[in-house]
RNA sequence: GGCCCUGUAGCUCAACUGGAUAGAGCAUCGCAUUACGGAUGCGAAGGUUUGGGGUUCGAAUCCCUACAGGGUCACCA
């Protein structure tokens, strides 16, 4: 909410006090943006007043406004159209708004560190025996910038992932490894490690369908051939192995994970991302089996004949769901439950937990949740999954068996290729020094791939045309980022070092389409309030937007270093900050880094 | 089949959470350049918000229903 709209809010409620005996509740009082075509640059909806008010529409709109022109000084005129009442705004006003808000600088509208509760945000946490893709690409863009969003808002925030450490899945890379390796590693080989382990990954795979077809061919049913296969009883064997600690196959396991976890940190670094506490599965699974003996203690888990160990949620609506196979061996749910506790426990602070992850696991965390629940665990309210959409290809889904898959660190190589194509076509190659290329060509090619994967509502899936994404032109990050370089090119033109200086502005007048620059611009604290609140970062983004071609549309007509009037000179000057820094400000909050020449 | 999500211009997305004549970008067509950085700006065209009911001053938004697409219901993670 517009720092404004709070002031209009509270005059109305005294109006209504005052005129028709009755305080709305804040809900009922609804300002907007006043549509362009009518005068005045905010709007009040009177309809939910009409009723206690005894009066028409435009009675109780006229009221209102005759109400504010005399007791609000910021409200200088009205008109009621229908059941709206447009209001203007005195330049007074708004110069007030714009020194205030430029004396703020980098920090407009960020609130405090710690003036909110601690939060834990995790995100990443990818299969360690698949390279990273598109799909990884917008969660960790999305928890990298939900957590960035988060401690602009004033929490304190913690940044963690899941490392899926042990399981079968792992141990399917190391009896490849072990059958068909001979002995190479990631640096005989010169290739990546979580690119290497990969592909023996995917080597299992192959072994495991020819072994499958080789049983049905000799008269095997289809689940017997898919339980019994060679490899993966030999896969199993190992996790058994792993589980009661042999150190030969704890060693393989922890010189394999490293080799991953090499490859993972070249890429997060490459992204610009980071964390501050890794958990790994290896560590919580034993916590959560800990916790399911306690629940069959309590009764709130049913331990089998065959000794496997459920939870029965048919009565919240769910299934049954599988906690401990029978051979006592953990799954998926085991090592969450003891993460999530882990975790409280850890941080006694923390108000709440957040789980980026993609939509095809609603229904495990809504389990997972259920299950802590069940056990009187009162984080329970306290976790949040924030869901995300796929990222489907012109063609479809992704398939890794149809090799549609679009690899991370290839699209990110594409995106910085691509940034240096357009520079060079644009014929801007020669005004940048030698030096400063590489980083450059990083912030546009990843600046763009991230605005693309975050200016969409996390919640929806979107579609990732790799021909638009690298556009230039239109919504997109280099767009912004252009715009803020000349944007900058006039501040420093007019040898401002320190925008503060700029401050106070005189009521200079402001004409409309200076006035909704301004208002986009001074809508960001209220924006990354919200984005906070639903942890979507697509706000931020097309406010980002919004900012930047109002500025540009302005810029197109408003000359600034040319002005010959002093105080218009100078409002012109710290609008074209203020612009600058709010979308600054947004997009770094988006984890993109804006240039200061490109 | 049960449950969950989605359906907005040719395409990709918005719409301040129930507010005015549903807005942007791309693509198409047209206009503007002695310029503080043209990787720009302005304009035209493009809509029965999937169909049908309902709720009310007011619906893309809430409810019901039909249809279409996606997800999920593993001793996988």
């Amino acid at each position: 909410m517009l720092h404004l709209d709070s002031l209009i809010s509270q005059s109305i409620s005294d109006a209504c006090n005052e005129l028709f005996g009755f305080r709305p509740d804040e809900k009922q009082i609804s300002i907007q943006s006043t549509r362009s075509e009518f005068q005045g640059e905010r709007t009040v909806v009177v309809f939910p007043f009409t009723r206690l008010a005894k009066k028409s529409p435009e009675e109780t709109g006229d009221a209102i406004g005759k109400y504010l022109v005399e007791h609000q000084e910021v409200v200088t005129d009205y008109g009621v159209v229908k059941g709206f009442l447009n209001l203007s705004i005195s330049d007074k006003y708004w110069a007030t708004a714009l020194s205030s808000a430029v004396l703020e600088k980098n920090c407009f509208g960020l609130q405090p560190l710690g003036s909110k509760p601690q939060v834990m945000v995790e995100y990443s946490s990818p299969n360690t025996n698949k390279p990273l893709h598109l799909g990884h690409l917008r969660n960790i863009f999305l928890g990298y910038s939900v957590s960035n969003i988060l401690k602009a808002a004033g929490h304190d925030v913690v940044k963690v992932q899941i490392i899926n450490d042990r399981g079968i899945h792992i141990c399917k890379s190391m009896i490849a490894w072990q059958l068909y390796g001979g002995g190479e590693t990631p640096t005989s080989t010169g290739e990546k490690g979580d690119k290497f382990v990969g592909r023996f990954y995917v080597a299992f795979d192959k072994q495991y369908k020819i072994e499958i077809s080789e049983l049905l061919a000799s008269g095997y049913d289809q689940k017997t051939a898919e339980a019994d296969a060679p490899i993966l009883l030999a896969a199993r064997e190992l996790l058994h192995k792993w589980e009661a600690g042999d150190s030969d196959v704890r060693e393989l396991w922890s010189t394999m994970n490293g080799w991953v976890y090499d490859g993972f940190k070249f890429t997060y670094t490459e992204m610009g991302v980071d964390f501050d506490k890794l958990y790994y599965e290896s560590d919580t699974y034993l916590i959560g089996k800990d916790q399911i003996e306690k629940g069959i203690e309590s009764g709130a888990f049913i331990r089998r004949e065959d000794g496997s160990v459920w939870i029965d949620l048919t009565d919240v609506g769910l299934d049954e769901k599988l906690l401990l196979r029978k051979d006592g061996t953990a799954v998926y749910m085991t090592q969450d439950i003891g993460t999530a506790i882990l975790r409280f426990e850890e941080y006694p602070n923390l108000d709440r937990q957040v789980y980026t992850v993609g939509n095809e696991q609603e229904y495990h965390f809504k389990v997972l949740f259920e299950i802590l629940a069940k056990l009187g665990l009162s984080q329970a309210s306290r976790c949040h999954h924030l869901s995300y959409g796929m990222v489907e290809l012109p063609e479809g889904k992704m398939k890794s068996r149809e090799g549609t898959v679009v690899d991370a660190d290839d699209i990110m190589a594409e995106m910085k290729t691509t940034a240096e194509q357009l520079a060079r076509d644009a014929g801007k190659l020669e005004n940048i020094p030698e030096e400063d290329r590489e980083s450059l060509f990083k912030d546009v090619g990843y600046g763009a791939l991230k605005y693309f994967l975050l200016k969409v509502d996390p919640k929806k899936s979107m579609l990732f045309d790799p021909a638009a994404s690298v556009d230039f032109i239109g919504n997109t990050g280099p767009y912004i980022q252009f715009n803020y370089v000349r944007a900058r090119s006039v501040l420093r033109n007019a040898g401002i070092d320190d925008v503060a200086s700029l401050s106070p502005i005189s009521p200079v007048h402001f004409d409309d389409t200076e006035r909704s620059l301004l208002m986009s611009a001074l809508s960001l604290p209220g924006i990354i309030e919200e984005a906070a609140k639903s942890y979507d970062p697509s706000l931020v983004a097309n406010l980002c937007y919004d900012i930047t071609k109002s500025y540009s549309s302005w810029y197109q007509n408003h000359p600034i270093l040319n002005e010959e009037d002093d105080q218009v000179r100078t409002a012109r000057l710290a609008l074209c900050a203020l612009s600058s820094s709010a979308v600054q400000i947004g997009m770094s909050l988006l984890g993109v880094s804006m240039p200061e020449r490109m």
